[in-house]
RNA sequence: GAGGACGUAGCUCAGUGGUAGAGCAACGGUCUUUUAAACCGUGGGCCGAGGGUUCGAGCCCCUCCGUCCUCACCA
């Protein structure tokens, strides 16, 4: 037990014997901070402001404090005295940091200079039971700040603003492809079959139907009939699920933009992906030229369209000399004795080229194995008709010029699903056997692209509760 | 899954085998323009959990839990 937990009981308790609740309700007029702060002049000094916040730092002179007051949009400082607070003085010496107040006073400047609203009137809107770190290290424990993360958002201003940025990176992109007559969907999460993409699933059960289901590894399926019934243009940015490792790049759970284009191809989602991750750079990241840790990326389009075997060349890997990129796997720790041999290209590609690549570049023309859902490139029947968007050694985006063709779908699937029946999507083969119209496609990891827009190392520090296992409960309280 | 690092007060951290510490936060006091306010005083610990070695363990050994990093996995 706490003994400032205890204390703080100890407060709330004198508050509610003071006539006053400790925790407030609704309190209406406040203005958000930041304006009122910046607003500071000759039309406003003098003024009287109400806004309300939690109180983040609290100099005591006796019959004077200074307090920090912070809200969403900025910090100001309080002064509050005796001579003018009068009735509420009492209750406003249980008040502390960490607890919520609204604040009435008029705007001014210290004699030190700093903005400041000089109380006339201090409400106690919610008192905080247990304490607020530590005022100038903050919080540092990775496990708390994720674990916590309400906390991280109060102590660590750069998280608060990393996730208000995600915010506006979403709302963003909606305003994007909305203006552009995209339509966004919503498509069932609980999957039969786990398709569209290749991952490990998680299982669920539904008791009432009593069987179990997969959350969906990708949006592609249910969009594609979606195609097939006349959504030309459609998206849907929604959360999917991974049964795979976690690293700085990968969280179970993470969020996509996926999105189909009827009557167009790959070049149509090429235009739509720089399009978009530039609206995005000059409206969050405040321009292209964007400093990705130790690197600076320039988003400046047109973005670099390679070949995946050009690339491979260009790394001195000839694509069809199996034995030399065998050799290189080898060298690299990695066996590639019961690897095919497009997944041997794969692996080099991702072992070599990959890491390499800091500014976007459009990968192109992958070989066709990697991808049952994408057309051949017209004439080139081993190629995929496909890009991956590469920044910053990250793969951000995936698109297609989607397959149409039902019979040579069913065919891929039927051979991915290696005589496994209840693998194989009937459904789906059955909607496009109902006439897909020429699509281009695209998927976008947003999370990742988050990590790029606002220059964070991990994909933990751009997602708000990301994966952990359960604390010990014992270490609780 | 493998290797490495870490886990001590609410937070940030010292403490390499001999009486558990500091700063901030909290509480009491002085103080009506401070900026990490200052000063005086007080309280606060299953040292991640369990086992072992030892006269004696926060410290050494083992197991477990959790986090981070690297690697593996990852169309």
């Amino acid at each position: 037990m706490s003994s400032e937990f205890d204390e703080r009981v100890r407060r709330a308790g004198q508050i509610g014997a003071l006539g006053s609740s400790p925790w407030g309700n609704r309190f209406d007029g406040a203005q958000p901070i930041g304006p009122v702060a910046s607003s500071f002049g000759v039309e406003t000094e003098g003024k009287s402001f109400t806004v309300a916040g939690r109180v983040t730092a609290h100099r005591s002179f006796g019959k004077a404090v200074f307090l920090d007051v912070r809200d969403r949009t900025g910090k100001v400082q309080v002064y509050a005295r005796q001579d003018a607070l009068r009735s509420s003085w009492e209750l406003f010496k249980h008040v502390g940091i960490a607890d919520w107040i609204g604040v009435t006073g008029t705007l001014g400047k210290t004699r030190t200079g700093e903005i400041t609203l000089f109380a006339t009137e201090i409400a106690l809107l919610t008192k905080a039971l247990r304490p607020l770190p530590e005022k100038w290290h903050g919080l540092q424990d990775p496990e708390l700040r994720h674990r916590r993360r309400y906390l991280d958002l109060i102590a660590n201003p750069k998280v608060l603003e990393t996730f208000q940025k995600r915010s506006r990176m979403l709302s963003e992109m909606r305003r994007f492809l909305d203006a552009r007559g995209y339509l966004e969907v919503e498509t069932p999460v609980m999957h039969s079959i786990a398709g569209g993409a290749a991952a490990r699933p998680f299982v669920t059960h539904h008791n009432a139907l009593d069987r179990d289901f997969f959350l969906r590894i990708a949006l592609e399926i249910p969009l594609k009939k979606l195609l097939v019934g006349g959504f030309e243009k459609v998206y849907e940015i929604g959360r999917v699920f991974r049964n795979e490792g976690i690293d700085t790049r990968h969280n179970p759970e993470f969020t996509m933009l996926e999105l189909y284009h009827a009557l167009g191809d790959l070049r149509t989602m090429m235009e739509l992906c720089e399009g978009l991750v530039v609206h995005l750079a000059k409206e969050i990241a405040g321009g292209l030229t964007l400093p990705y840790g130790e690197k600076v990326i320039d988003l400046a389009p047109p973005w670099p369209r390679k070949e995946f075997y050009d690339l491979l060349r260009e790394h001195g890997f000839d694509p069809a000399d199996q034995e030399q990129l065998r050799t290189e796997l080898r060298k690299r720790g990695i066996d590639p004795a019961k690897m095919d041999a497009w997944e041997v290209l794969d692996e080099i590609f991702g072992e070599v080229v990959q890491p390499q690549i800091v500014n976007p570049v459009f990968v192109t023309a992958q070989p066709i194995e990697m991808t049952p859902l994408c057309r051949r490139i017209d004439g080139r029947p081993a190629h995929a008709d496909r890009f991956e968007a590469y920044v910053a050694g990250m793969e951000i985006s995936n698109a297609y010029t989607e397959l149409n063709d039902p019979i040579e779908q069913r065919a891929r699937l039927e051979e991915q699903a290696a005589g496994d029946a209840s693998k194989t999507d009937h459904d789906f083969l059955r909607a496009m056997e109902h006439g897909m119209p020429p699509a281009g496609g695209i998927g976008v990891g947003i999370d990742r692209l988050a990590m790029i827009l606002t220059n964070n190392p991990s994909i933990r520090e751009v997602i708000l509760f990301p994966l952990l296992r359960e604390a010990d409960s014992g270490a609780e309280e």
